[in-house]
DNA sequence: CATGAATGAGATTTCATTCAT
DNA sequence: GATGAATGAAATCTCATTCAT
């Protein structure tokens, strides 16, 4: 039973994960049911055998994406340093998911448009939770005396924000590498905070 | 005939307003040519009368938008002020567009999503041009010495990114006004060129 | 004007015809809109056109086919002739259009199963007001003396029952003529009445 | 062996039983394997290891619940009662089938559209058969001089197709009871026989 | 025996686009 | 110039049925 289980859900992650790349390549509304599943090698039906609908598809990648990403973020935030360089973690670790998992993230854009009633509130819910941590980052490194911010909910917003927007330029094997943006918006950033 | 062309020009234009205000609500593929004709009282048959397709239509719209602001924006760069006070103002001006105007700036995400190899590369040069004063900007104030940036075009994308991001959460209506908005984001990302 | 949209009505009510034939025989769920407009030598798409959707297009049916029987019905009521005579000819018509016509009403069997909650009360309305008729002859002849009969509900649901299961076994060319069925009947029913 | 035998065949009318639930509560086709299974607390393919496809299922169906009904049925023919009290009995007997086993009962109708070619001969027969009772009753009541009939298929017929139409009407729980109804319709119906 | 998984055919619906009038 | 009508391709979703394990 438990195998059984094991299984159908590795198979689901796998869905899942095809879902996503394929969904970030087309957008929502390009990537096709059929798409998806050719991917996967398989057909349409079985789709629906593990989920019922396609918003209900997009919706569990939204969920494993950003949860697996949410957890990262509040490990770099139990770490011990200092909120400077939490900061500095958080953001190179955000952009590298923005970019190398742009598959998934792009699911984030315009939402509202994408889901209905039923999921919209979790949906906002969840990105709420994962803004959060860094509006603990910097609240903690405003106490520290690190930051000097009053409006940190607009802080937060320039600097996820602007990360967010790199999946709009970044081509991949372009000048400049992930590890050089990070770098980069790390510091640019970082200095407006300071 | 010179009437004649002015009002077809006319018409084309009141046509893409109402486009814009359509597409940026329901989205590109959420929109329809029905849903477009009807707002302008119009049927579907009149619509392929201006515009061959569809999407000569979004980019016809993309055109009238962008030079719009870019007009407007070169004038801004012309003023006989600070480098600092050009850029406050770009800042300002650029986030009322993509609030007010969100309706015709939404267009501009995923460009190549939307766009076939016929336009996209046109799309995407009206993009820098725009982007580009944003660069002129920077690039005098760096020369005045008011601004200290090594890396121009990241700050550049950056400043445009976090802008083009309020689109995702700002409510009309809500707590923060677009005037509060605008200063408060003037006011952090200047903190990062100085 | 004028013209176009009588030409629209007319288009509808063919549509209307042709797929309440269709419907009847091979029932709600058999019929599929390629098959209805296939009868037309349409496409689906056209359908589509005149239809919203296929519950609307069997609603449209419905209406259409028990207002005219309906209308007659009334007229019937209104004939300066004794109320036997009234349910005598309301017999015959009504046992006529369920076999002529049985195409179209066959619709009527199972309305919950087939309408959504939009549509139901509207249908089950127009039910009653067609079994009305019924009700106001049965009312007449007892007022008149010539009918005896303390549950005139049942009575109507007894002769309106009778009459709509024929369609169950009735089969066009067979020993018994419609004329035949439909004198027996009356005869038969009249006898319960009186 | 034979131990086995009767476990799968009390397997298979505990399904039949349920199936017919199901059926009736959503119509043949409203009604999928999966709705079937589930409400049995099997998956759909245990379905097939006993019946080899839907129809079969429902084929089989149909004939536990004509059997069963008929078998009851004759036994009232053959009670020592006058053709009145046997008519009466029967009537009352198949009212109270057709709306307590509603479930069950309303697979009778339109069995052309259900049944292919390999069934429906012997579908057609078993209902001639129940029929047939009533029209031994019948028969028996005008040879003893109680009814007055000539056409007596076409009596049976209003008596039949009467009661048939009760489960389109009636509601559990309503202003009148089975009890009520059948004594009516029984009343009559008597009198239209007499 | 029974199950989970998968298939494949078909149904409804949507829309950009075309075209005769 | 503009409209109503129609097309056709594609997308989502449903289900009876099959089959390896």
């Amino acid at each position: 039973m438990k195998l059984r289980e094991k299984k159908a859900a590795k198979k689901k992650e796998e869905i899942l994960r095809s879902a996503s790349k394929i969904i970030s390549r087309r957008g929502y509304d390009g990537a096709t049911m059929e798409d998806i599943a050719a991917e996967l090698l398989m057909t349409k039906g079985a789709l629906y055998y593990y989920f019922k609908n396609k918003e209900e598809l997009l919706y569990q990648c939204h969920v494993l994406v950003l949860s697996e990403a949410e957890e990262k973020l509040e490990s770099i935030y139990r770490e011990n340093i200092s909120s400077i360089e939490k900061m500095r973690k958080a953001i190179r670790f955000h952009i590298e998911v923005a970019i190398t998992e742009k598959e998934t993230f792009n699911l984030i854009i315009k939402p509202e448009m994408t889901f209905s009633e039923k999921h919209i509130s979790k949906v906002l819910k969840q990105r709420d939770d994962y803004a959060g941590v860094f509006d603990k980052i910097i609240q903690e490194g405003v106490q520290s005396g690190e930051f000097v911010v009053k409006e940190k909910k607009m802080a937060r917003m320039i600097i996820l924000g602007s990360m967010n927007w790199i999946q709009q330029w970044y081509i991949p094997g372009g000048e400049k590498g992930i590890d050089d943006i990070s770098k980069v918006y790390a510091e640019y950033l970082l200095k407006m905070l300071t």
